[in-house]
DNA sequence: AACTCTAAGTTCGATTTCGAAAGGTTAGCA
DNA sequence: TGCTAACCTTTCGAAATCGAACTTAGAGTT
């Protein structure tokens, strides 16, 4: 640590740091024990639930990739993996044939309404501990540092 | 999202957890931008970091995991790596020897001073939009959603 | 001393992820 | 029309990670 405050490094700094690893860190377990139940891994939930949001539009593959954070060529095996089960379905985009569209199926939506259902799912657990004002709080501070890493890497 | 909130979960949470992964995500790109330059991974970065913080005092392979978020045998085989390469030095503790003690060789020293010289890795870039006591609570709020997790864990 | 129980490190096989390259499609423009 | 550049998805090979099983060492008990 000391050789960190040395070079210039801030010891606030590393403080957030740490503890946004933390968070994220327990975050997975907290997610891998609920989907357990359901055969699901995260990253197959994070599809579920992103399809699900989006309601009836339809998404495509390299949006999933974005919104769940891996690269597309991932994202096409986990789609592969996810149609070979029945939870979603390919459809060729007939206004852009370079697109593909994803959708869930029926098995895909009962599966999204299970868990949600027996609440698995529901975050509400995870931030118990703070009020309303104070989650508003953190996003926004959240937010503000995601903006700042932006005009970072620009 | 309507789904959601139907089902009992709250927007504010969504908000919160989507900023945290959004900000992990950030946080990644951006370490893995720094270290490019000195043929390290991040997670080879971490294992570095941490045993220069750790200073004189060697620390075990499982000690190492922990710090950064991986299971024992992903140390293994990542400190195979850095042995292999010169970074780091096993030797077995002679007062335990179920244990092995890992150290910065002089290369890894080099190493870590060269990175915070250079300061590729000096995290301060990361915060500069936030004032103290605005970090101070993001921290702080961040390690009462730690301590959440932990107790709902238990 | 013998036995058991726990802990640490490693090995092993399976899974997941990534980056680079390929193939097909669209849009812009001369 | 023909050419080029950009985009989307997929394929492929390499690398990282995990969990479970295994080996060895230490601690505690009788």
């Amino acid at each position: 640590m000391a050789a960190y405050v040395a070079a210039g490094g801030e010891e606030s700094v590393q403080r957030v740091i740490t503890a946004i690893y933390g968070v994220t860190k327990k975050l997975d377990q907290w997610y891998g024990r609920q989907l357990a139940d359901l055969g699901l891994t995260q990253g197959e939930w994070a599809v579920v639930a992103a399809l699900a949001k989006a309601g009836e539009t339809c998404l495509t593959p390299s949006q999933l990739a974005d919104l769940t954070n891996v690269a597309p060529s991932s994202m096409t095996h986990r789609l592969d993996k996810m149609a070979e089960r029945g939870l979603i379905r390919r459809s060729p985009d007939e206004a852009n044939r370079t697109r593909t569209l994803i959708s869930l199926t029926g098995d895909g939506w009962d599966l999204f309404s299970e868990a949600i259902r027996e609440s698995n799912v529901v975050e509400s657990d995870i931030l118990r501990g703070l009020s309303g004002d104070e989650r508003a709080d953190l996003a926004g501070l959240l937010e503000r540092v995601i903006e700042q890493l932006d005009r970072v890497e620009a």
